[in-house]
RNA sequence: GCCGCGAUGGCGGAAUUGGUAGACGCACGGGACUCAAAAUCCCGCGAUCGCAAGGUCAUGAGAGUUCGAUUCUCUCUCGCGGCACCA
């Protein structure tokens, strides 16, 4: 293929699979399928970037081999076209957002289809097309007509809420006055997920509070179930992490404090800090603190308020800056019950309580709290330490327990950490002696070979006998951070040799004092510890335990969490709670671009859903569609759409006017493609069940806390509704990987700004398709970062021009098909065969590159090598892999040809390279046939190295089969 | 601070049940072909000592386990991504 006519035999292609609709999804078939998808794309101003191709061509070149491999392959393509941007772009350049999404998507169109992307475009989607958008209105009424029932767990229609129930209080759908961020640049209102870091994620500005009543849906209702199905689907693991920590679970109790006569609930995940609470804090918008300002239980009124409206004016941004001093303000004339043990308690407001998380109320507990501690400090508040006595209660392990120093609990992780308190230099030293830079194991084994003048010290599996234990720990106590318990032990039986071994909980055992002194020890350390923790005041760890009983004396005493939450059920003041950071989805938009909110607000009936026989309910083609200061959707302004019969009682009613966020058309797209044109449901169930859940979902990692979760959520709702088939399972996609950035040349991201944005439009030109498809896949591994690179590309291009010349060199192909190229032949359809399974593009590349060269060098392709070869070329490089395929006289398109095999038995060559090494070092390498035994293999070994060991007996030979001889002298 | 990921030649990166570190590509150097250039092909290409044969060092730093560690364990440093006053 000369450099010429590249573009014409693409064309060429591209046109023809279209016509033989090779790409085509069958819908009613009987083999197995396979639905690879790609995010779609948002048809923007800017056209196609090369990180879009990055993520397709992947995706592409896996459905190819499925297909090949006789799958039925669906690999769809469609537009996310509602949105920002286009809006924008609209009214920047006055004309309608109905015209630019039409530009748009025929320029991304050419693009996708330029570059041979095996896209089934039979199944093309559009979320603005009024036939695609009818559905997710429709489905909005089905959030609107339903509620969340907690004892099933599940959504239910509305009308099998229990009768005493309101409906409107609890419907999936619904609208309330709620604080939004608000982006002023914008001019619109964001839900949690798109204002990260109290800036909007479009255009980076700092976004204001504003009330605002706005619809929401109630994604919280199914937090626990985003986390935990989870475990049913095979994600890359950053993501699931990702999603995890966005929705943030946390496990503690509500505990009541009596305030006069009012309640104030806490939420905490420490209830068994619950004896060192001295005060309280409260968020300065608690409704409980609004309630006292006005009924005049508080002295301070003025200040109060001050302090509330200072709050209220200030930014997200600098609320959450945690750099600055903690402020507050006392509530004077209030005073909490600390239900643990009666004390009376001041109580306070302060912003670094948030109204939105918990109950906005906070039990302090200075000793064990960071930011407790800080504000403590700052206010002159009483810092209370516990303690839990290791004379109390059992532990379960007796031995344990007998000779410990102290324990801390790592709060962030729950682990336990033994420390031991000395009074080297005045500071905390651990293991007796721990050298800096030296950790803990090492120093433990060190020690225990100078005490114990024994060399000999190992590691062994399971402990048998325990008999006496010590203490470890790590320099990072002192910041009570990370730390290991360790634990050593000296068997009595084996004097000849200290063992260290490793117990249940993973931590190392062995004897290291006398009990004399390890019972001092024990004493010595928790008093030095707290009690140095205790003068400084800067103690915020957790419950040590201690032995020595006057210590105690004066000291909070401390009850197990578990068993603290039982007590306060008992007591009625407090119970088992679960948290999350997950907030409601705020679901309306103010501006045009978007699908109308389909409901109609009759003075009335209240809240009425669209009939559905009315639905699509069309976005009404107007000239002004700027959005406005006032908040108001620009759908307002529209009298004549605005104003209709109430549905119910046919009087006189309005439209809502709010629209949907972009999220709404994503989060059910991969549906409709499994029956892109039905107009009668949004999908067939029987096509449902064949087709989902989604084999193989790549994407921005971008989307994990917005459209990765959105989707899920979504789809988990309209099967829990029946509109998704149970049989589909309750995700919605059974595997989802993520593509790394590509950058600049430089490492710089790609921007317009700085002008190094790399066009796809460009290098296509340049050298063709295939080059850059081939280009994407082998610059890099598929899931990280990298950086463009013009030589790399040029590289590419060579590679596949020499097998375009290997097969064009001339006609008659020799069958010169030697034994090293058979091998390597099997190994290059292995390597492909699994990368591609595995999304190793980059290393199947390299590998074809490898047998190409192998091939240049045998001077031609051997018979029985090139189709198979072509073949594995064909998901990458796709026109010429069919061009070339017809050259060869084939019939039919290579990309439904078949998936070629390997013949395991082929894989290995008749002879090896042996490699010999000497006291771990590589002395020799032979070639030896590939069945030799051990014992040739060792005395071959022997001979070769004969040098490197000079007449000594050999200690140990040790023989890797088929890899190497080790040989210890 | 927390969570996740990463660090290997001049560059992108290979190498996983622990077994020849640097595959493949780029860049660079040399050669062939050519009047010349381009293209193509061949050879070399981690550092260091050595004429060479060969040796020594080397996968962010330090330690450990092992006959043997880029790979496992620990401590630390730096970088990237996400979250962040979430009780």
């Amino acid at each position: 293929m000369s450099k010429r006519d590249f573009r014409g035999v693409e064309a060429k292609w591209q046109k023809k699979w279209e016509e033989d609709g090779v790409y085509q999804a069958k819908d009613h078939a009987k083999n197995e399928k396979f639905y690879g998808l790609i995010e779609f794309p948002y048809p923007s101003g800017e056209g196609l970037h090369v990180g879009h191709p990055r993520s397709y061509t992947a995706i592409d070149a896996v459905t190819r081999k499925q297909r090949m491999s006789g799958k039925n392959v669906l690999f769809p393509i469609g537009w996310d076209a509602f949105g920002l941007p286009t809006e924008n772009f609209a009214i920047k350049n006055k004309i309608k957002p109905q015209e630019a999404t039409k530009k748009n998507i025929a320029n991304f169109t050419r693009q996708l289809k330029s570059i041979g992307f095996g896209f089934d475009w039979s199944r093309e989607i559009d979320t603005t097309d009024p036939t695609y958008y009818k559905w997710t209105q429709w489905q909005f009424l089905k959030f609107f007509n339903s509620f969340y029932d907690e004892q099933e767990q599940r959504a239910r229609p509305i009308e099998e809420l229990p009768a005493h129930l309101d409906k409107d209080e609890h419907r999936m759908a619904y609208k309330a006055a709620s604080t939004i961020n608000w982006c002023p640049r914008c001019k619109i209102g964001l839900a949690n997920e798109e204002a990260i870091g109290g800036v909007c994620e479009r255009c980076g500005n700092p976004t204001e509070k504003r009330e605002k009543a706005q619809w929401m849906i109630r994604i919280t209702k199914y937090a626990e179930r985003l986390i935990k199905d989870l475990d049913s689907v095979d994600y890359l693991d950053k993501i699931k992490a990702q999603q995890i920590n966005w929705i943030g679970k946390s496990e503690g109790a509500f505990v009541d404090f009596q305030v006069g006569k009012d309640t104030v609930t806490v939420f905490t995940t420490r209830p068994d800090t619950l004896f060192g609470a001295t005060y309280l804090v409260m968020a300065p918008e608690h409704p409980l603190v609004q309630r006292w300002v006005e009924d005049g239980s508080i002295m301070n009124q003025d200040e109060v308020r001050s302090y509330q409206a200072e709050t209220a004016s200030k930014s997200e941004i600098e609320r959450g800056d945690e750099s600055k001093d903690k402020t507050g303000v006392e509530l004077k004339g209030v005073q909490a019950v600390n239900p643990a043990n009666g004390e009376k308690i001041p109580v306070w407001i302060s912003d670094y309580v948030l109204a939105t998380y918990g109950t906005g109320s906070i039990m302090a507990v200075p000793a064990h709290d960071e930011r407790d501690h800080a504000f403590a400090k700052k206010f002159g508040l009483p810092i209370d330490i516990v303690v839990e006595p290791v004379t109390g209660e059992p532990r379960e392990n007796e031995e344990f327990r007998r000779s410990i120093v102290a324990i801390v609990r790592n709060p962030k992780n729950g682990k336990l950490l033994s420390i031991n308190w000395g009074k080297k230099g005045g500071s905390l030293f651990v293991g007796g002696g721990l050298e800096d830079g030296e950790d803990p194991e090492t120093c433990a084994v060190r020690e225990i070979r100078e005490e114990t003048g024994y060399k000999n010290v190992k590691f062994i599996e399971k402990s048998e006998t325990v008999h006496h234990h010590y203490f470890a720990a790590s320099k990072n106590v002192a910041r009570n951070i990370e730390a290991v318990g360790l634990l050593f032990e000296l068997s009595d039986e084996e004097r000849d040799e200290a063992v260290l071994e490793k117990d249940e909980q993973g931590q190392f055992t062995v004897e290291w004092l006398t009990e004399a002194q390890a019972e001092k020890q024990v004493i010595d350390g928790l008093h030095g510890y707290l009690f140095q923790k205790f003068i400084q005041g800067t103690c915020y760890s957790e419950p040590g335990i201690a032995t020595n009983s006057d210590f105690l004396d004066g000291l909070p005493t401390w009850k197990a969490k578990d068993d603290m939450i039982s007590w306060l059920n008992e007591q009625g003041k407090g119970e088992k709670a679960t948290t999350y950071k997950l907030r409601d989805w705020v679901f309306s938009r103010q501006r045009y671009w978007g699908e109308p909110i389909p409901i109609i607000h009759c003075p009335k009936c209240g809240q009425v859903g669209v009939p559905e026989n009315e639905l699509p309910l069309m976005l009404p083609d107007v000239d002004a569609y700027q959005p406005t200061d006032s908040g108001e959707s620009p759908l307002a302004a529209i009298r004549e759409w605005v104003e209709v019969k109430c549905p119910n009682c046919g009087g006189k009613a309005e439209r809502e006017t709010d629209t949907m966020p972009n999220w709404a058309g994503s989060s059910w797209y991969f549906l409709r493609y499994c029956d892109p044109h039905n107009d009668k449901a949004l999908a067939d169930p029987e096509k449902l069940k064949y087709w989902m859940p989604v084999n193989l979902y790549n994407g921005g990692m971008e989307h994990t806390t917005l459209h990765l979760l959105y989707s899920r959520f979504w789809y988990k709702f309209l099967w829990d509704m029946g509109i998704v088939p149970e049989e589909c399972g309750s995700e919605p996609y059974a595997k989802r990987r993520s593509h790394g950035l590509i950058l600049a040349e430089g490492g710089e991201k790609m921007s317009k700004s700085k002008g190094n944005v790399v066009n796809p439009d460009d290098v296509v030109e340049a050298y063709g398709a295939d080059v850059f498809r081939v280009y994407e896949m082998f610059m890099g591994p598929f899931d990280q970062p990298v950086p463009w690179d013009t030589n790399g590309i040029e590289g590419v291009r060579k590679f596949l021009e020499k097998v375009w010349n290997l097969y064009g060199l001339d006609s008659s192909l020799r069958g010169n098909d030697n034994p090293e190229l058979v091998t390597l032949y099997h190994q290059t359809i292995k390597k492909v065969t699994d990368g591609i399974d595995h999304l190793q593009f980059n290393t199947c590349i390299s590998q074809m590159m490898i047998l190409a060269n192998a091939f240049q060098d045998a001077g031609s392709v051997p018979e029985s090598m090139k189709e198979g070869f072509l073949k594995i070329l064909a998901p990458f490089a796709p026109h010429m892999a069919e061009e070339i395929w017809e050259h060869l006289g084939m019939k039919g398109s290579i990309h439904v040809s078949g998936w070629p095999t390997y013949d395991p038995e082929k894989l290995k060559a008749a002879t090896f390279e042996l490699v010999v090494q000497v006291n771990g070092k590589v002395r020799a390498k032979i070639t030896v046939d590939s069945d030799i035994s051990e014992e040739d293999a060792k005395s071959k070994a022997l001979e070769s190295a004969s040098k490197w060991i000079e007449g000594k007996t050999p200690k140990q030979i040790i023989y890797v089969t088929g890899k190497l001889v080790s040989i210890v002298a």
